[in-house]
DNA sequence: ATTACTAACTTTCGAGTAT
DNA sequence: TATACTCGAAAGTTAGTAA
C-alpha cells in the first residue's frame, strides 16, 4: 500500500500475523472497520481486498493533525475554512442567557445569534485554544452548561472580524463552530447558508 | 499542555471526564503508562502533575512519522540517521549462511559481515520500502528464517555507497539497521562504532 | 480533595470449527 | 486454501471504598 488511496490485498491470517494477534481477532477487527464505514473490502479468492473510506481517512487525518499540532511546536495559528450553516438555530436563545456572562468574559455584549460554521475537513482537536471558561449556572430550574471561548478572526472573501468561538463542554464533537460576534454578521457581511469563510484560531 | 516539554496538572477523574472513562480508569491508564516508562508523575495536592519521558514521546512520534509517510504522498526518500555499532556481532556468521541466496536477489556476494546501524530517534516504519524476500531455509538440521531486503545508500561525510538493508522477519523492532555491502565498509572508509551516517531509503 | 485497591461485572480474545 | 461463528477463558472496566 503506497498510497492512501490504494487497495491493500491481505488475507485476515496475514493481518493478525502481522499484528501479532489470531486470524479470529484479525478477521473480526476488518468487519468492525467495515461496520463503522471506515474501510471498504471485497472477496478475492485467495484473502480479501481492502481500502480506506473517505470517513476512514478522515479519522487517520484528524489523529494525524493532533499529533502534529502537539510534536510540531508551531507558533502558526490554526486556520480552518468551513461551510455557514443554520446550526439549530438555538443560538439566539442560548446567547440571550449567556449574555452578561460573556459580556464580562469578553469584553463586549454579544449579538443574539451565533453564526455556525462546518469545518470542510479533519482539524486538529482546538481545546488547548480555551482562553477562558463561563462557570455553570441556573436561572430559574433550567441549568446553563460550563462553556469555553477563545478568540478567534473569522475570514470572508473580502472582510475579516474578530470574534469568540464558543465551545459547550456537554455537547462535544458535533464538528461545527459556534461564533459570537458584536453585531449580526449576516446583515453585515452579507453571508449566507453556504458560503465558505475561514476561522482563524490563535 | 502548550509544548510537549510541558507538564499537565490533571486529576484521575478530570482524565476519566476527558475520556469518558472511569476515574478508577484513567488512574490505572496513567499508571500503566508509567510503568511502560512513557509519562512521568508527580502528586500535587489536587491532582498530579504528568509529563511525556522521552521514550514516551518518541513512541507518538514514531506514530505520527507513519502517519506522515501514509497521508503526505511524498515521494521524497526517507533518510535516517543512526551511528555506527557492533550489533551482537552474529552478522558474519549470518551473511555466511545466507551468501548464495543473497547473491541471486541482490545481485552481488556480499561481505562476510554486516554494518550495524542504530537510528537517532523515531522513524516511519520501513517494511513498505521492501523490495524482496529470502525465504527460509534449511541446512542440516539449522533452519534458517525468512528476510527481507531493500535497496539502500548508505551516506558518510565524504563518500556514500549502494548497500542492502536486510530484514529478518522473526527478530522483527530491535531498531538497528543491519547493512550489507560488496566489501568491507568499515575498512573502506575507515568506519569505527559510534560514527554517524545516513541510510536513505527509496 | 485526592489516588488506587478489591470484587464484581462486562467486553474482548482466540481455539475449535463450520462453511 | 479462505472467512467468520460459537463459547469458554482472559482481559478490561468500574462501583464501592480505603487510605
Amino acid at each position: 500500500m503506497k498510497s492512501k488511496e490504494d487497495k491493500l490485498s491481505i488475507s485476515s491470517s496475514e493481518l493478525g500475523d502481522y499484528m501479532r494477534i489470531s486470524q479470529q481477532s484479525a478477521s473480526r477487527y476488518l468487519s468492525e472497520l467495515e461496520g463503522k464505514g471506515l474501510i471498504e473490502r471485497s472477496r478475492e479468492g485467495k484473502g480479501q481486498l481492502v481500502k480506506f473510506t473517505e470517513k476512514g481517512l478522515n479519522l487517520l487525518e484528524e489523529i494525524y493533525l493532533n499529533l502534529q499540532d502537539f510534536i510540531e511546536e508551531k507558533g502558526k495559528p490554526l486556520v480552518i475554512e468551513g461551510k455557514v450553516t443554520s446550526g439549530l438555530g438555538e443560538g439566539a436563545y442560548y446567547v440571550r442567557e449567556y449574555a452578561d456572562k460573556l459580556q464580562k468574559s469578553i469584553g463586549f455584549f454579544p449579538f443574539y445569534g451565533t453564526l455556525n460554521i462546518k469545518p470542510l475537513k479533519a482539524h486538529p482537536n482546538i481545546d488547548k485554544y480555551t482562553a477562558g471558561t463561563i462557570r455553570s449556572f441556573k436561572k430559574g430550574d433550567r441549568t446553563f452548561g460550563e462553556t469555553e471561548y477563545m478568540p478567534v478572526k473569522i475570514i470572508g472573501d473580502e472582510w475579516e472580524e474578530d470574534c469568540y468561538l464558543i465551545l459547550p463542554k456537554r455537547t462535544h464533537h458535533i464538528d461545527e463552530f459556534e461564533i459570537i460576534s458584536r453585531s449580526n454578521l449576516r446583515k453585515k457581511f452579507g453571508i449566507k447558508d453556504g458560503d465558505l469563510v475561514k476561522v482563524r484560531i490563535g
